[in-house]
DNA sequence: TTTTAAATAATAATAATTCTTATTTAGGAA
DNA sequence: TTCCTAAATAAGAATTATTATTATTTAAAA
């Protein structure tokens, strides 16, 4: 996505498309790491040196009820944010800190199912999710996924 | 679980049985909606006075470390604790914000063969976690699950 | 009973997040 | 294009969450 349709998306959303998000969002859809406020707060700064923490922490938060990014959290406590909004799961290393997408139509559908089947009384489904929870093994190498 | 028990299985974890790790676990164990810090803190001031809320944190940490006690999180970051090691899943209400256990024997070895069948390459699978979210029609009456 | 390593209480320090307010700015109106 | 205004930002203060420090207490082993 480039500037033009980014800062269409956010016209869509009823949002002014400041420089701030801009960058902040744009950085999201570049890391796709899942990175945490002092993560987007770094990468962005050395191109926006006036940029404010604060800002990033107001903007991500706005994003989020806009529906244009989401949030992600693991046991370690630290929020992170996604702006991958498809159907997805994640995998978290803990000993790298690292997440990843993990993406399988079939077993999102598997999971959804078996579970809509069940029947939960007072209380209505929202959003589904899976968390593989492990370590790397190689902590220089990737994770792949076959 | 009574006080006896609980003793027996702190000392099988080589923790010493004092006073206030006792009344965290029992804590724990009864009240079952993965309280947070300040929850048990709350719960437990009543009945001890003097314990702190610093003996807490470290309390529920060093629980953590032996395994006998496990930490959930949501998506609104709070960090929560489970005596629940059973391997099961959880239903998160966003607008109570309860978290409530979900155990399925099926579902859960439906999605740990599906997984283990995918293969994740230099990655060691240690946990796999399922997280319902939506939230509750009548936040008066509780949850049932059919 | 005595000893001692480990745990706790109290409090200080640090880290994470939110709030406040003066200033700036995006985007619509003129 | 210029003007206007509501909304957004920067800077810093305040609040909240968590961790660290240290003198005192205590569980449990000798
Ligand atoms: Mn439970
Ligand atoms: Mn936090
Ligand atoms: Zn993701
Ligand atoms: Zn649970």
């Amino acid at each position: 996505m480039d500037f033009e349709a980014i800062k269409a998306h956010l016209a869509k959303k009823g949002l002014k498309a400041t420089h701030q998000r801009l960058v902040v969002l744009q950085c999201l859809l570049m890391l796709k790491n899942h990175p945490s406020v002092e993560q987007v707060y770094e990468k962005i700064r050395p191109g926006n040196p006036t940029i404010s923490l604060g800002t990033i922490y107001k903007t991500l938060e706005t994003f989020v009820e806009a529906g244009i990014v989401q949030r992600v959290s693991t046991k370690e406590g630290a929020m992170k944010y996604d702006a991958n909004l498809s159907r997805h799961d994640h995998i978290y290393s803990t000993n790298t800190q690292e997440i990843i997408d993990f993406e399988d139509e079939e077993l999102s559908k598997i999971v959804e199912n078996y579970i809509n089947k069940k029947r939960i009384g007072n209380f209505k489904v929202n959003d589904i999710r899976i968390q593989i929870e492990g370590e790397k093994i190689n902590p220089e190498k990737d994770i792949d996924i076959i």
